[in-house]
DNA sequence: GATGAATGAGGGTTCATTCAT
DNA sequence: TATGAATGAACCCTCATTCAT
């Protein structure tokens, strides 16, 4: 926001601020543009690091900025932590019965598949997210009551099924919880995998197929639902 | 320059050159007294912000010492935290298949049993693990072969099961990663059952003995077998 | 835990991305002017109090910075220590047999004048050797080769000259020792000289002119040689 | 001074407060054994490290005592180190002309011997001297005095030498200056003799009688003397 | 916007010295 | 005297953040 060195324009190309003349706002694309970048080297490193151990000299090298640029672009590494996280747990949502399921088995299978594919897609947000949890969880305020409203929408579902004897009575929220931790299982203990039941290799042990096969079937089972 | 090794007292028992024959004098109980409230006040910062994240401020103050008297008893941070893992995790190990269990079924409950008291007697113990596991794991250089042969040893006895035509067949690796990510959840991500299952006091949710039958019941559903 | 590069700008010139052609931006200069003050600063205080005995706050005080300014510059106080002492050594040598002297007396006088130069001109640098030696040498490294055998060629001068009845028998390698330790105590001991050899004023005892005549002529006296 | 844990005479080899019975005041003989232990100690270390970088953990080790220990015995590392290099300076004086040597060149060599004699058989002392000259000296305020008379005595009997003919004219404070770096630096730079002059094997390049011969042909030829 | 430089706070560690027993 | 323990000062270094250009 200080003024520039030189104020005149300059021969060499001029500063994006001629707004109207080419292109639609092209600053605007460039800091989003560049706000990707940082956002996804942050999600790396804090992935990696965690908030405390993620200096903002790493993650402005990862992003190909200094410091001071860095700096330009984020409030401060704490707040941008913070909007960060809520950001990443907004993307997290996923609808539990969607329209075109209506068997119990076929919904559990799918939300079973869902929560895999989110594991092994997005390991480093079910990393930061596990992390935030170990520390407190200070930073996750508003998401609170849309996880448990989220939550429980889905535990009205299980408990009709119940109701309707369609599945032996069970405490629905421990079987998400359940759920939720086989499959964040994945994300987080990735290399307790790799060490206990590779092959010495470090090529992760299960490949994504097997994965959600054999937890789809453990999980109808347990349930007392047969595979469709 | 040259390193120079601390006066530090060493952990075996000193010399007693005894001149009393009055009992065992009392300050030379002191040192293991106060090793232990470090090694629980240590416990307890590691378990809440890490490795970087606590700092031996923190753990001084918690054991109720000055900063440079820590040091007196320890010989730094990580070399500290190294040792401590070390300790704690001797202390996880449990026998899968004690002698006087021999349904399979009985010997999953008795293990999910086992892995529940874990995480609900020691939950710190199981912070500090799975944010180590998060952090690379760099400091559990000898407990993977450890762990790796245990696992293995707990696959035998399934995979017999299952030749034995008393269990369908299954990857015995996975289920023992379940039943660890299910009942290890219990312990770290004891928040966000609060916060999503619970009934807004801040209680925990669960009791132990509901979530030990819900837990049981399910496993033994998902392996095809029925409760005793 | 990750050792992560701090954001020290390199010693290589930046690469500067020209935006203005008004002459070499005044800053770009700043750094290296900053890295003489700071070397300056350093010789003065590692002549003075030795490795250990040098604070980096000593260095940041009389280079006129702030400790964390200081250690902008430099990677830390041993390697900073150990590069100084590197770029201070090289300059010392020195050629022994310039082309345009060919009788050993010249060779040998001019030896000393050189030598005696370099005490009374750079003493700290001297200081610091001396230290480095007293202190075990360990970054003293590939200076030792080299010194080797850059004395190794001035004995093969010397026992030329001795072979050619130039000069009597005499080791050559302690006569160089000797020429060496009467030059640097003159940098090295000029404290002992003062007090012992002075006239209570503190002034040096000895102008240089008088020390370079009377030396010279003892050790070509002690090499058997003629002043010329 | 504070009282002992218990103050009856215990069973066991009584503390040696027993005055009057064995022998004449053991417990002084006691303290002068502890001290000799400790000043040898003390001058290894200084010797080696330097006051600064000397700590008293690792005098009290070398002397198999505990540090509070060494405490009792010494009132602070500096004061300590002040008495220690005043009583080695005091050890250091010798005879430049003993009553049974009249002729100059025996008198030098004889000087020059007892230097040398001195630098190969005390190297720590020398170290410490020249360590504490590099500090600035400001331990030695009564070493002065003493050694600047003592030197003025050997100049004078020099310029006597010279005035009735029997040494060319040289500045006899020089002459000194220079026997003094020569000899010293077989102690303080023996470190760079071995590299530099050696064979490799880290023995050391010569031995005494060569430099003892060597140096005092080299000395009397500077100085217009034949050897005897 | 971008860069080199600066700053203040804090973190880990060592050490000389002293206390209590 | 001798020992374990304590203390306060200092030291080296890192980091998030800001300033000036």
């Amino acid at each position: 926001m200080t003024a520039r060195p030189n104020d005149r324009p300059s021969d060499d190309t001029p500063p994006d601020n001629g707004r109207a003349t080419r292109g639609p706002r092209p600053e605007r694309q460039s800091r989003k543009r560049v706000m990707a970048v940082i956002r996804e080297a942050a999600i790396a490193e804090f992935s990696l690091h965690g908030l405390k151990g993620t200096s903002t000299q790493a993650i402005a090298e990862r992003a190909g900025l200094t410091k001071p640029q860095l700096h330009y672009y984020i409030s401060g590494k704490e707040a941008f932590y913070a909007e960060l996280l809520q950001s990443v747990m907004m993307a997290w949502k996923l609808e539990f019965a969607p329209a075109h399921l209506t068997r119990p088995a076929d919904i559990l299978a799918n939300y079973v598949r869902a929560k895999l594919d989110h594991a092994f897609d997005h390991p480093e947000v079910s990393r930061i997210f596990t992390r935030e949890i170990l520390d407190g969880g200070h930073n996750l305020g508003h998401y609170w009551p849309n996880a448990r409203a989220w939550v429980q929408g889905e535990v009205d579902v299980i408990n009709g099924w119940i109701a309707r004897g369609l599945m032996p009575p069970m405490n629905a929220h421990l079987l998400l919880m359940n759920i939720w931790a086989m499959t964040q299982h994945h994300a987080d203990f990735a290399l307790q995998m790799r060490e206990i039941c590779g092959d010495g290799t470090g090529a992760p042990p299960f490949d994504r197929a097997t994965v959600v096969h054999e937890l789809t079937t453990f999980v109808l089972r347990g349930c007392g639902l047969s595979h469709s």
